[in-house]
DNA sequence: AAGGTCTCCTGAGGGC
DNA sequence: TGCCCTCAGGAGACCT
């Protein structure tokens, strides 16, 4: 499932394959793809045939394309999304969009499960309208590691959940929520609240290790499902310490990792290193 | 206002 | 063999 490493390895991609191209045409496959774009497929078209990929930009899991009108085309990849160069004119199964380029290659948009999509929208700053609202991510230069502390203190909720709130630090899904919070030792429910400065300091600096060595990795995948721009996987989920991890031994200290049910999805956890706090309210 | 839940979707995999 | 059920989860809509 593709979080903040993976969609940063398709940015790279993009940059090596796509920025500098002039796309000639599109095709879209499937209305759901373009359901966040407010014009439709007509609009969504026509704002793009003709246009130039000027560059390739990132904030968590949100990935866009700039283009030379001060647009842009911002993708999500959901949960099976894949962006895939291709020279070839084969149409792979769940191809939803395709970007014919001026050196007759193809930009393919790929999802099975049709939770991600593309749009075209206007740029505000740096940043499309449609991502203003996402926080800064941990690898962003310009992330303040303090307001995000102080931030995160003052919510009134489970650690995790916070984690996974994309307008407080973005980036962050089940998997690395789970990595972060095994390497501080922590379990889900810990209440923001009651979490000590040097805790939530100790886990923002996990949560950049791990997302770290999974990019060095070329990021985590478990199937064919996520591969990167030109259609090969990462291989980080072989140094998965907790998630996916169930019935195997704590590489910490043995005890055996668990799967807990936890926001309609899973959590993996070791029982002994991140032990369920008393009064847990999450 | 902020936090919690529901919903969208498809295919893999398990049980019988 | 085949059918049906469960599960995977990002993010926005919706509810409290």
């Amino acid at each position: 499932m593709p979080e903040l490493p993976e969609v940063e390895v398709v940015r790279r991609g993009l940059v090596d394959h796509v920025v500098g191209r002039t796309i000639r045409d599109v095709q879209v496959f499937h209305e759901r793809a373009v359901r966040r774009h407010a014009g439709g497929i007509t609009d969504f078209i026509d704002r793009l045939s003709g246009r130039t990929v000027v560059g390739a930009h990132r904030r968590g899991k949100f990935l866009w394309m700039s283009l030379d009108d001060h647009s842009a085309v911002v993708c999500h990849l959901g949960m099976s999304g894949q962006m895939l160069v291709r020279a070839d004119r084969d149409e792979p199964t769940h191809l939803r969009i395709s970007f014919d380029l001026d050196d007759d290659t193809r930009l393919l948009f790929v999802d099975q499960r049709t939770f991600g999509g593309l749009l075209v929208t206007e740029v505000e700053g740096d940043v499309p309208l449609e991502v203003l609202h996402i926080a800064r991510d941990p690898l962003d230069p310009l992330f303040d590691d303090a307001d995000f502390v102080a931030r995160l203190r003052r919510k009134d909720t489970g650690i995790k959940r916070a984690l996974l709130d994309q307008t407080l630090i973005s980036g962050v899904g089940n998997i690395y929520a789970d990595e972060a919070l095994w390497r501080s030792s922590l379990h889900y429910a810990r209440g923001t609240r009651g979490l000590r400065r040097t805790e939530a300091e100790g886990l923002l600096a996990n949560i950049r290790a791990v997302m770290s060595e999974a990019l060095a990795q070329g990021g985590t995948s478990f199937d064919a499902l996520y591969v990167n721009v030109n259609g090969q996987s990462g291989y980080f989920s072989r140094s998965l310490d907790a998630y996916g991890q169930e019935g195997q031994p704590c590489r910490r200290c043995g005890t055996t990792i668990v799967r807990e049910p936890f926001m309609n999805r899973s959590s993996f956890r070791c029982p002994c290193c991140q032990p369920r706090p008393r009064n847990a309210r999450w």
